[in-house]
DNA sequence: CGCGTTTACGCCTCACGTAAACATC
DNA sequence: GATGTTTACGTGAGGCGTAAACGCG
């Protein structure tokens, strides 16, 4: 028995698939599986059920799955305990919306990078929908996205606020809500994203029907296709700052205001790695919790025209 | 960092040289100083101080050590969480004494082999005072030896007693105790044997001065030269009573009685191996706390003029 | 046929022991 | 010189990844 054996059966055990622990450990399947194998040799006991489609652990393997994880926590413990920095190293997968990752992520990467070099925090954007399965899957260690998690299995830390503000381009008629929706479509994030179900609560609580949508999945491609007068919809308000400012779009702050959109830090249940504390504290630094999302890296969405102009520090 | 590592620093922490623990782990000095060594690397601090003659412990050594031994002990919960055995195995030296080892030592030996067929049990005899010696550099897991061990880091579990009758050769003249000891030397186990001090109270509490003294390290020896009327000397009671019944040696009842010998389990302290507790249940059933130590293998010392007769089943 | 896991196999690293060197008493 | 630890080095087992096989939907 060996740590190594340990801690592939642990992300074998909590993982979705072998794969996905496998790619966690930088591990190829095969080994992993061996390794498991071993340890159930080592043990005398088998810790999977491989009758069916998929392996699932067996009752020995539950019982041994928190026991393992203790062992581990206290190997890293012992590895932390003599080390003057402060212990935290390794990778970390984290999921971000892309809001995230255009305003606080900078911030984090850069104060982790600081505080903790050993550390590779590995951001992924992907949809909130998205992150949820991917965290319970074990393919992230951790998202940030909108919301309280449903599933079982994940806890939810809150952590800041977004607030959105409507907007449309300046050239087109500023008709009421359901006129407006009526006539263009309506540009949102795809059904996934963390705004989903704020839009639909929008809708539904004053009684608005959608008559077009037109979804695409980046912030920056929705501003763009707004300012253009394609469509109606909504930007996150500290991000559209500047697109406002320069007349980019037009805040149509006369409609129903849409609510503010929380967002929690999300950790796999029982994954109670120091790694994931310092993560917390680092986020803690980062974004306010009372107060909504700080902009940070300030988007330069292209108003017509405008392109090729950087002066903004807009990145593609 | 692996538990080989963890193990091979343990008992190199704890045993007096990096020899014994190597003979301890079956590992070469050579290579349980390269697991140190990566170990160190792999926690990059330094466990052992090697500017003197001896590696010592360094503080964050002394800091890891119990830290070591607690995750070791957790592993080996694990190792015997999924057994259905009763998850005792592995190597146990143990220290007794000559009397141990013809008496209760053949039924440990049995019952051990019966409840745990995979603990491969060492027994290795020698004095009194060797075994506290070898038992603190790391020889031997526990030793049974008479008396309580001065010796901090050694713990010691009463378990029994034996008493000890004064005998003399039939032909001699039956003196008393002050003549016999001027007229004859006085036959006994050496310096280091549970028995001295038993002794040397007894001298003492009487006034008794001993002119000439005969040592030989075996009660077999003792008892052939009490027998052939060489000398004075005392024999444990149950394992003299064949030579008494035959009448190779006569007890001297007249004399003072010594006073009873009691015998402990003797562990390292801080070490809690489940094995020793295994070992601990099966002395307490071998070896009755409250009655003198029983006599298993009736010893045959030879009265003089018999060797050659078996049928009593000594075995020298 | 896709997905998930194991087996086969060649490769290479790593951990071992022997023997010598080094260091301390 | 004796004792204790490390270094050098040749050897063998074990863990790795690629690729093929297997088993289940």
């Amino acid at each position: 028995m060996t740590l190594k054996q340990l801690e592939a059966f642990f992300w074998a055990g909590t993982c979705a698939s072998f794969a996905v622990a496998a790619e966690r450990l930088h591990l190829s399947v095969s080994s992993l599986s061996k390794r498991i194998a071993e340890l159930e040799t080592s043990l005398g006991a088998a810790l999977f059920d491989r009758q069916h489609y998929r392996a699932a652990l067996t009752p020995a393997g539950m019982a041994l799955l928190p026991r393992a994880r203790a062992l581990l926590d206290e190997a890293e413990d012992l590895r932390g305990l003599l080390r003057q920095d402060t212990g935290v190293c390794g990778r970390l997968r984290l999921g971000v919306g892309e809001l995230a990752s255009q305003t606080w992520l900078p911030k984090l990467m850069a104060l982790a990078a600081e505080r903790h070099p050993q550390l590779v925090l590995e951001p992924v954007v992907d949809t909130g929908e998205q992150m949820e399965l991917r965290l319970e899957s074990g393919e992230f260690d951790c998202a940030v996205a909108a919301g309280c998690s449903a599933r079982a299995g994940v806890l939810s830390y809150p952590m800041g606020r977004a607030d959105f503000v409507w907007v449309a381009a300046p050239h087109l008629p500023r008709l009421a809500v359901q006129d407006a929706l009526s006539r263009w479509p309506l540009v949102t994030l795809p059904q996934g994203a963390g705004t989903h179900h704020m839009l639909e609560d929008w809708l539904l609580s004053h009684g608005y029907v959608v008559h077009r949508r037109l979804t695409c999945n980046t912030w920056g491609a929705v501003a763009g296709l707004l300012a253009e007068g394609i469509g109606i919809g909504f930007l996150p308000q500290g991000w559209a700052t500047p697109l406002l400012a320069r007349g980019g779009v037009l805040a149509r702050e006369d409609w129903p205001a849409l609510s503010s959109l929380r967002y929690a830090l999300r950790v796999r249940q029982g994954d109670e790695r120091a790694v994931l504390t310092a993560l917390r504290a680092l986020l803690a630094q980062t974004v306010d919790f009372a107060e909504p999302i700080r902009f940070l890296a300030l988007p330069g969405p292209w108003p017509a025209g405008e392109a090729g102009q950087r002066q903004d520090g807009f990145c593609p």
